[in-house]
DNA sequence: CTGTTAGCGCTTTCAG
DNA sequence: CTGAAAGCGCTAACAG
């Protein structure tokens, strides 16, 4: 039933010219002259012929495509990522290869998978990898770059924003606008993203010498950062400021408080985010957030993957582009 | 500088046996002695060997491949149907080769690029093929599904819900809480989901003997349907309900009437959406929708492409789920 | 069960 | 500029 596909041999054979002519005028940079070009375009679209991609990668050894790892596609930041990445490859001539896994879980199955694809190289986008898989792709030179997750490898590239900074920011914020009872919201436990992001914190923290007045971890999901806020304002005295450490949460956060303890933000809890998504801006919430610079941090991460992967092992670099407080009023005494 | 990669031959080598020995050690169904097996086993562990699928789809004619197509990640309905479609193909074993393009704009490059990409079936998500493309996928028998979005063109399968019945619902509701101000706010003007939407709610008003009081344009965007709101209140008598096309753009509308207008909803305005994403059913908005079972959506496609994969083109078939009227407190006198 | 033998559809020397 | 020939790494008959 599956039709036969038309070769670069049926395709000659009506053109009368050789096999390799009609290969020639499907590659860029091939010499021929236009009359057997003509000869071949002409029966090539006659037949409704396509140049097979698969036996062309098997030759030539590039599959020109690039394998990129999410999780967490439900968070808007991701998903704009994916978006921009998407653009970044298409444009370059490259497809991607989507692979979805749970939060921080089970990259061991999708990796082996990917070494197998023969893809060209490997974005991870909030995906961790485990060491054996990171020496593997070190070992067969295939360039991989983390964005917004590190991993204790050498030999990939990673580009984060300046979580600790950020952290760091968000607690002298909090301190220097009068919260004393200031608590935090992490998101996965094992994210070196959420762990930056609270060392910077409490550092701030201990050098206003203010202690952290609670901890709890909302696995950067809605439901589960809905949970931790009832925890944390069970009992009296409850927090004055929260900071947690991505947006998602952080609006979440802000919906329990006002629709479950009638709490208003910011007169009676400050709140503070982290990435400056869509939905901080707007103004039910109107969240003062820790803006990721994201595009530029998908522009270089894509870059540097192309670069490594033309320059054939371009030794690996570590990334922190800076990040920018944006004050808006869901901590009190804004300006 | 590439390393070269360890071929089945260089692992046949060292195992002492034949190259096709060691291919079999790799194919589920092939039959081969535990003791061979074991001796191949080792070999290719030593070696670091694993298979290259390009090869090997070549050969088999079959890529594993899925082109998905996405338009509108930014919106969560399609972000949450991408990763479920991910999900479902991933333990299938199929690969997804993820292609993005700007709403409904030029599939015309990408599909090219997809069909030169051997991949064995096509999912569009929320974007629309020219008929010529569909077509072509026809005489090649490449079996595309379309998930919310219809093609003027037989052989191409699609599942949408039932996109009439839910404007119809929506306009027949408005009606019933007293409301006979009522504005549509349409998406995307070439989406024949947003068309059929309208198509209802226009006919339920009909029904009803009360004529739509205005319409507008919003693209499925958040920016763009607050300005719509902005011209759908410029001047007064202003609407008392809106049905907007998805909840992306109802979420905006009402945010828009709460900051810059400084009404309320639903005691001013009623305000329905379309989908009912997460966002929906936070106790900001509360927003009374329309669900589309999106699981059961995406579930549906994805059986339907891989059924049409395996049996070599099952004749195509058109798919309209129910929908669910989500009743929450964005429209005036619910209960 | 295993090895030998043909290719899959294409790119790429290498002569002419 | 063009054709012939040699594979890319693997699977799939086919004998043994």
């Amino acid at each position: 039933m599956k039709k036969k596909s038309v070769t670069s041999r049926e395709v000659a054979q009506l053109a009368g010219v050789s096999q390799s002519a009609v290969s020639r005028c499907f590659s860029p940079k091939a010499s021929i002259s236009k009359k057997t070009r003509d000869k071949v375009l002409e029966a090539a679209r006659q037949l409704g012929y396509r140049p097979n991609t698969i036996a062309r990668s098997l030759i030539t050894r590039s599959s020109r495509t690039i394998a990129v790892v999410v999780s967490q596609l439900d968070n808007p930041f991701y998903a704009l990522t994916l978006a921009k990445a998407s653009e970044y490859f298409q444009a370059e001539g490259y497809h991607l290869l989507l692979f979805l896994v749970s939060d921080d879980g089970n990259t061991e199955g999708v990796m082996s998978e990917i070494l197998e694809s023969q893809a060209e190289g490997i974005l991870m986008l909030a995906a961790s990898l485990a060491t054996p898989f990171a020496q593997e792709c070190v070992d067969r030179s295939i360039p991989v770059v983390m964005i917004n997750r590190t991993v204790d490898s050498a030999g990939v590239s990673q580009v984060s924003s300046d979580n600790y900074h950020g952290g760091h920011w968000a607690g002298r914020y909090l301190v220097a606008q009068g919260h004393s009872r200031i608590a935090f919201l992490n998101g996965l436990p094992t994210s070196s993203t959420g762990a930056y992001r609270r060392l910077g914190f409490l550092d701030a923290l201990a050098l206003e010498g203010v202690s952290c007045w609670a901890e709890e971890c909302g696995d950067y999901r809605f439901d589960k950062a809905s949970e931790a806020t009832r925890r944390l304002f069970a009992k009296s005295p409850y927090p004055d400021a929260i900071f947690a450490a991505n947006d998602h949460m952080a609006i979440a956060v802000i919906e329990t408080l006002r629709s479950e303890f009638g709490l208003r933000v910011p007169e009676d809890v400050s709140v503070i985010g982290f990435d400056d998504t869509p939905v901080a801006s707007w103004p039910s919430f109107h969240l003062t957030t820790v803006r990721q610079p994201r595009e530029e941090m998908v522009a270089t991460a894509s870059r540097l993957l192309l670069e490594q992967i033309r320059e054939g092992q371009l030794s690996p670099v570590q990334l922190t582009l800076p990040v920018v407080p944006v004050i808006r009023s869901s901590v009190r005494g804004a300006v």
